[in-house]
RNA sequence: CGGGAUGUAGCGCAGCCAGGUAGCGCGCUUCGUUCGGGACGAAGAAGCCGGGAGUUCGAAUCUCCCCAUCCCGACCA
């Protein structure tokens, strides 16, 4: 591809509303422009790597023997009604309706419409297990979308979905998947760090993301480096430190006017946040539920709703807080509380002569102690482990790191299959219901991810395997006679196989050579004073900047053997 | 949804406080000279100053409303 025919607009400067360095990169080296908050246009280059990518994804889908779909993006309600998902996705599910008043959502994601296309084209055992997936647009209204293609609200997904008739054909299943995700993500030039995860809103049990480290990432990861314990810490446990030994002293109550959080009460007792007993009232399925973590723990809501088992998990605003505990915001605890629903983190046990709210406005008590001061039972793992946490498969402190998200596995168990009533007669002729697995890769995500962890200082650094052309073929003429040599390299690389992004543009060398590095393809092959006098180009690796002199001669050969070693 | 910031030429910005009808750098066009690490000169084109309403003889500038973009937070009492 000729340069002065191209549209690859590069700038010089960062964009003014970019902050990450990929998304920097990608709009100066003209992969991709903002259309609006959260839209992306692909341009010609970007969608070439975009493209790479989604080949080698298909390749390794089609290597584990999925079977490749094309979805509608325009999926009617009654699917999401059969679900229970219509109410329970939310306004992040962008709704709309035709002129018939037929209500469809912008799918933004494909569970339902895949369980009611199998459901149809399944009827027996034989049929399965079958894994089917698609490459298409997935539409959500995210509160925040931000960091350029890294959370938009319209990207590309490649989702899968197993079929099987029992556990242990969905076990094969997700471990084919996960294999095939692992080269996936081998073949992008992208490390990835698989975690434990929770399975969120698309239900389900066993689960796993894919992970790619960075400081931009969303998402904290709890990584224990000498046993290999991985977590995102929305899942991930840690081991209870041990109770103290010190002595109970009596109940006490302390009068604590307007000191309400655990900073003011820090600072009021004077004591560590650990000695605090936070209470939080939530509203789980429409029903009030106090729970109660340690001062300097967070209440995990992921976990929490696990433990619940509730569909619907938020905080109870001020007013039922009131009516709840009869007091106002910030004195609520577990002490003489009634019968209340309450959950208690299970290090709160460990906690010896604490404070807690005293349920009374401007009041706390003081030296409480669990089992003696209010019955400790139902207690539950509802805290997030943070950094230096031990543990919990080995005990030793835990680190914690950033992530990106780049791929989520997990086994959805029947919850769609079950309600969307699949069903396939098995060996014995009685029906049976098939159990689900499910399989994301955020396609756009994934290139944000590479170049987030292939740039340097000049720009981005092209793993040659999704590179948007494998040469950038830079020619210094200056006449006709040497344009038509430069031509003649060209036509030799394309010729040969290569994808040549070929600068024939009338500007000066380090106008070129610079753009060449911004837009960072593996190889670059100079066309200089050199080639035009004795034969000889040039030949530069953009990633450990080597140069080697080659002679025109079996150009294709020699870059394709180049392109091969790295 | 709450807080903050910003909207002026394709891009990056100044001008606004102390109102007088818009400027700089990059990019773009033409010509000439240059040409192996973002060349130089000359001449150009390009802006309902985010939108609306108001104040004023006069508004990019002051007031009000709206919209958009970006950042932080989104309830941990």
């Amino acid at each position: 591809m000729r340069l002065s025919r191209y549209i690859a607009p590069t700038l010089k400067e960062d964009p003014s509303d970019a902050v990450v360095k990929s998304h920097k990169l990608m709009i100066r080296s003209g992969l991709v422009r903002k259309e609006s908050a959260g839209m992306y246009i692909y341009l010609p280059l970007g969608l070439r790597a975009l493209r790479k990518i989604m080949d080698i994804v298909r390749a390794e889908m089609e290597a584990a023997g999925a079977l490749e779909f094309l979805m509608p993006e325009l999926t009617n309600a009654e699917l999401w009604k059969e679900s229970g998902r219509w109410e329970a996705m939310g306004p992040e599910m962008m709704r709309i309706a035709d002129r018939n008043g037929m209500e469809y959502a912008l799918a933004p994601t494909h569970e339902e419409a895949f369980t009611s296309a199998v459901r149809s084209l399944v009827a027996s055992y034989r049929d399965l297990p079958v894994t089917v997936y698609q490459m298409n647009t997935k539409f959500r209204d995210e509160i925040r979308p931000r960091f350029g293609v890294i959370r938009s609200k319209e990207f590309i997904m490649k989702d899968a979905y197993s079929f099987d008739m029992d556990e242990k054909g969905l076990e094969a299943s997700y471990q084919t998947m996960r294999a095939a995700y692992r080269k996936i993500f081998d073949r992008c030039g992208l490390e990835t760090i698989p975690v434990e995860a929770d399975s969120g809103s698309m239900g389900g049990s066993n689960s796993e993301e894919f992970m790619v480290a960075s400081e931009v990432g969303e998402e904290y990861l709890l990584i224990c480096d000498s046993c290999g314990y991985r977590a995102n810490q929305e899942k991930a446990a840690y081991g209870r430190v041990k109770p103290h030994t010190q002595e109970m002293l009596p109940l006490e109550t302390a009068d604590t006017p307007s000191v309400k959080t655990i900073e003011q009460l820090v600072e009021f007792f004077g004591k560590p946040s650990g000695v605090f007993l936070k209470s939080i009232v939530y509203i789980a399925d429409g029903s009030p539920v106090l729970a109660i973590v340690p001062g300097d723990r967070e209440i995990n809501e992921y976990k929490l709703k696990n433990v619940l088992g509730a569909q619907s998990l938020e905080l109870a605003d001020d007013k039922t807080v009131e009516e709840f505990t009869g007091a106002p915001v910030g004195f609520a605890g577990p002490v003489r509380t009634g019968k209340v629903r309450t959950i208690y983190d299970t290090s709160i046990q460990n906690i010896t002569n604490g404070i807690t709210g005293a349920n009374e406005k401007d009041r706390h008590f003081v030296n409480v102690n669990p089992g003696r001061d209010f019955e400790i039972k139902n207690t539950e793992d509802i805290s997030s482990a943070v950094e230096g946490d031990a543990c919990p498969s080995c005990g030793k402190p835990m680190k914690v790191k950033k992530g990106i998200e780049v791929g989520h596995i997990f086994k959805l168990g029947y919850k769609y299959t079950k309600a969307m009533n699949v069903s396939v007669l098995d060996e014995s002729g009685k029906p049976a219901v098939p159990i689900m697995g499910c399989y994301g890769i955020g396609v756009n995500r994934t290139m944000a991810a590479v170049i987030e962890q292939h740039c340097d200082e000049r720009g981005i650094v092209w793993p040659a395997s999704i590179a948007p052309f494998q040469v950038h073929l830079v020619s210094l003429a200056k006449t006709d006679e040497e344009r038509a040599k430069s031509d003649s390299v060209y036509d030799a690389l394309c010729s040969g196989g290569i994808e040549v992004l070929y600068d024939d543009r009338n500007a000066s060398p380090g106008f070129k050579f610079a753009d060449a590095d911004l837009i960072g393809l593996p190889l670059r092959i100079t066309a200089g004073k050199g080639f035009f006098q004795n034969g000889t180009l040039e030949i530069k690796v953009r990633r450990t900047g080597e140069m080697e002199e080659t002679e025109f001669e079996d150009i294709a050969v020699k870059v394709r053997g180049m392109l091969e070693q790295l």
